[in-house]
RNA sequence: GCACAGGUGGGUGAGUGGUUAAAGCCAACAGACUGUAAAUCUGUCCCUCUCAGGAGGUACGGAGGUUCGAAUCCUCCCCUGUGCA
């Protein structure tokens, strides 16, 4: 199977429980850090380590601009790549067709986009997102889909829903017929060690070794008991986006059928772009009553500690957001006593530790005034303690909420 | 002493008779940031008042002058750099 998801409990509509991958367990509610370019901007692996850190999200769209697919399947996939055996989840892109508006061109077959890079052109399906996910080798890999922007006409946002789950159903017919072509061999790898680990000479796709053959959705129910023995395969997992803007009825079409289309887990997307924090809500509680309880939910882009909070108590299973990293590195922290903007002058002169409530160690060993010296001088360090501290602030969060829901 | 080249707002540096309180950059100060084109972006940045649209004052080394009008032209003075004595 491809991916399991054992709900423990549940508790004020939160829910806490274990997602089984081909690269460790994930207590849930999970917050996860992205790592665009498989990298968590100005934090090393062993440090996100440290923090707790149990699935990283890399992004198709950077990843086949640079290094490219075919580069990180030959040395054995993103994992490997980027010697993390922790779980990976790689977004499809879809995102970008959203975010880099000006640089693309929009059609049934897929999408054309100019490279912020070079400015080259190319050209994304839902099938060849597919094939370079599989290649990129991430545990939990996503359909490709529209991000509806924000505002919208009620029909565009029909169009563009109604394309996402032609779009859905394309991405999951490619995946299943492809999924075997994964780098990685079907033993899982987090249990070994760099030496031990089979070698991967590259011809994985020619054929001769294959998992086994996939047994996916239909035993998820069934094996989802608490003390059933964590076995996971080496197969990636697929999970649907739902779209439908901020409609909540398109919102509710669009959950039913994409589960009708069925995948491993479903994840809320076109949140975030814009619209006011209430508004965010209101469609996260209205569509989440429509994603089937046995399957992990995942709401895409979110958000602040208070909201990775709130929605991981209204039973969202998986979060990610840039904003703990970004904000870090532009001198935005979070803190037990809210946020801290590092850069300000009345902290020139102030011994106290960023958070004293905050076990970090960035809150252990620094004061206010050195962080805030180490952003004034520009130096590389604010950038990463920053980072170091903001994650695990959000990681420590989640940790708190999974405890709550648990204790209940 | 002579000859050139210069002296502009916290710094640097444009501007060589009129929308010039004076470009740009830096610094400083504040704000934004939510599936990462983001070590990014935005605003403020001479003083005072403001019914927030503006109003007034001061300002381009100093002092005079030319002109309706000067950071810009002229005279003298002060200072800096370079070269020659």
């Amino acid at each position: 199977m491809s991916i399991q998801f054992q709900n423990e409990a549940s508790r004020e509509g939160g829910r806490s429980g274990k997602l089984l991958t081909s690269h460790g367990e994930i207590e849930t509610p999970v917050f996860m850090p992205v790592g665009t370019l498989a990298s968590v901007k100005g934090v090393p692996q062993d440090i996100l380590e440290e923090l707790d850190v149990q699935i990283l999200l890399g992004n198709t769209y950077h990843l086949y601009l640079r290094p490219g697919v075919e580069t990180v399947r030959r040395m054995g996939g993103l994992h490997r790549f980027m010697a993390w055996e922790r779980a990976i989840l790689t977004d499809s892109g879809g995102f970008q067709v959203f975010s880099l508006n000006e640089l693309r061109k929009i059609t049934e077959e897929g999408v054309t986009f100019r490279s912020h890079l070079d400015g080259s052109s190319h050209f994304f399906s839902p099938e060849s997102a597919m094939a370079a996910q599989i290649g990129l080798g991430a545990d939990i890999v996503m359909a490709f889909d529209e991000c509806t922007e924000y505002p919208a006409q009620r029909e565009r946002v029909r169009e563009s829903m109604e394309l996402t789950l032609r779009w859905a159903a394309r991405s999951k017919a490619y995946f299943e017929a492809h999924k075997h072509e994964v780098p990685w061999n079907s033993s899982p790898l987090s249990v070994l060690s760099s030496e031990e680990r089979p070698q991967l000479t590259g011809n994985w796709a020619q054929g001769g070794q294959h998992p086994p053959p996939d047994t996916a959705m239909a035993s998820l129910h069934s094996s989802g008991q608490p003390n059933a023995p964590i076995t996971s395969s080496a197969q990636q997992a697929l999970f649907g986006i739902v779209q439908g803007g901020m409609d909540r009825e398109l919102r509710r079409e669009s959950a039913l059928r994409t589960v009708e289309i069925g995948f491993s887990g479903y994840a809320i997307g076109g949140l975030s772009v814009g619209e006011p924090r209430e508004l965010t809500r209101e469609i996260v509680e209205s569509t989440l009553e429509h994603l089937p309880a046995d399957k992990p939910r995942y709401l895409m882009g979110v958000g602040t500690p208070e909201e990775i909070e709130q929605y991981a108590l209204m039973g969202v299973d998986m979060m990610d957001c840039v904003l703990p990293t970004r904000a870090a590195r532009h001198g935005l922290l979070f803190t037990s006593q809210g946020k801290v903007s590092i850069k300000q002058a009345q902290y020139a002169q102030d011994e106290s530790p960023l958070d004293p409530a905050c076990g970090c160690r960035v809150c252990r060993r620094y004061s206010r005034a050195y962080l805030r010296h180490l952003y004034a001088s520009n130096e590389l360090l604010a950038q990463v303690l920053n980072s170091v501290h903001n994650l695990s602030y959000y990681l420590a969060t989640m940790r708190r909420v999974r405890k709550r829901i648990l204790a209940a």
